[in-house]
DNA sequence: GAATTGACATACGAAGTGTATGTGGATTAA
DNA sequence: TTAATCCACATACACTTCGTATGTCAATTC
């Protein structure tokens, strides 16, 4: 059974370093993950590493977009099961917030991933991710609900407030108590993108 | 002629490693700026160095301390410039904003800052500013101008628009162009706290 | 002016990254 | 089937860097 071809083996080599990286990333941090014990923990050695991802920040790059690639995923369809439009984009946002609670979310790709890869603005995953959240502003631009803005600038940020009250939410003492008082927050700085109030809870557009 | 004592000399070799760590990490980033040359460059040794701030971490805490201080010196006094209220809150983001094109203030404060010590929001400089972002809004509140939300979310996630506006415009490939989109941007969710319209620009209250 | 303190330099050890080279099993061709 | 080749990964090495432990000399103190 499962006589793997060359190119199956060299995935799943890939698949356990990139699950290795994730834990140390995520446990030490990008600095003190020391490659040695990463790949060792993975049963394989630093060779199988810089063959298959150059250097430690291949694998960094690696890790970020898998995780942030499936954020973007999971924001995009709670957006849309919320039948989009304004309450879309809210849920969208709701969604950015809550995942960034996990500590792996957030040691990696909002502390770690900055720094290492640059502005996530310019990550591909980041960009799939924007890309979602303005055409949901230029939908509710076509209805004529929203000011006359640019709308990448506002989709920019838009998704940097999400992302800032999640990094406020996971740091403070009492994640629970803070999350409603972050959610609410969102709510009324987005609601500076209508003309006019926004509509009541469960309107679909 | 300046015949120092001690205490002067000590405080000297602290503002020459400070510089010296300002355009080190600035150039280089945290991690590839290394301690022999940085000391050397400033005429000393690394002896200096941890003698005075402990290690590597301590001398960057220095660093982002006296630019992030820098800062909230210069958006408060923006602020109470444009009369406080409304038009204050709009210029302390703005001055933010502006702030954050400096290349040495994207690197140390936006990127490697976070990631090495830690969210910002926990830094004593940055709450300097949160606080001054919450007595603006509080003042606001008194009037009865804005929603009633969490202040102290209001002012987190405020602040970490105008950051985020900073770092697009300061990685934007034409900052000039993007500039005033990200200005316009930052006035449309911030006006979102606001329980009607913004007043026209000039108005001091 | 002798003793002590302390600010800084020097020397050392441990760890980690990246590269250059080696190796054994899988693939291909005759 | 077997010999030649390839390549994914392991091993070994060179280099850098951090943090500490120890030394030293000038400034202060008694």
């Amino acid at each position: 059974m499962a006589s793997q071809n060359r190119a199956e083996k060299m995935e799943e080599t890939r698949r356990k370093l990139i699950a290795a990286g994730r834990k140390a990333f995520a446990d030490k941090g990008f600095a003190a993950a020391s490659m040695d014990e990463l790949t060792a923990q993975a049963g394989l050695t630093r060779g199988a590493l810089y063959h298959n991802f150059g250097d430690k920040r291949g694998l960094m790059a690696a890790v970020v977009d898998q995780i942030d690639t499936a954020m973007a995923t999971k924001a995009q369809a709670a957006g849309q099961e919320a039948g989009g439009g304004w309450a879309g984009l809210l849920a969208e946002g709701a969604a950015y917030i809550e995942m960034a609670l996990e500590p792996e979310v957030q040691r990696i790709v909002l502390l770690d991933g900055p720094a290492v890869l640059g502005d996530p603005a310019q990550w591909p995953s980041q960009n799939r991710c924007l890309q979602a959240t303005i055409e949901t502003l230029l939908a509710l631009e076509a209805e004529g609900l929203i000011k006359p803005v640019d709308i990448e600038a506002l989709a920019r940020l838009l998704n940097g407030v999400a992302l800032n009250a999640a990094v406020w939410v996971a740091a403070s003492e009492d994640a629970p108590a803070t999350l409603p008082k972050a959610l609410a927050a969102f709510e009324c700085l987005a609601s500076g993108v209508l003309k006019t109030a926004p509509p009541p809870a469960g309107e679909t557009s």
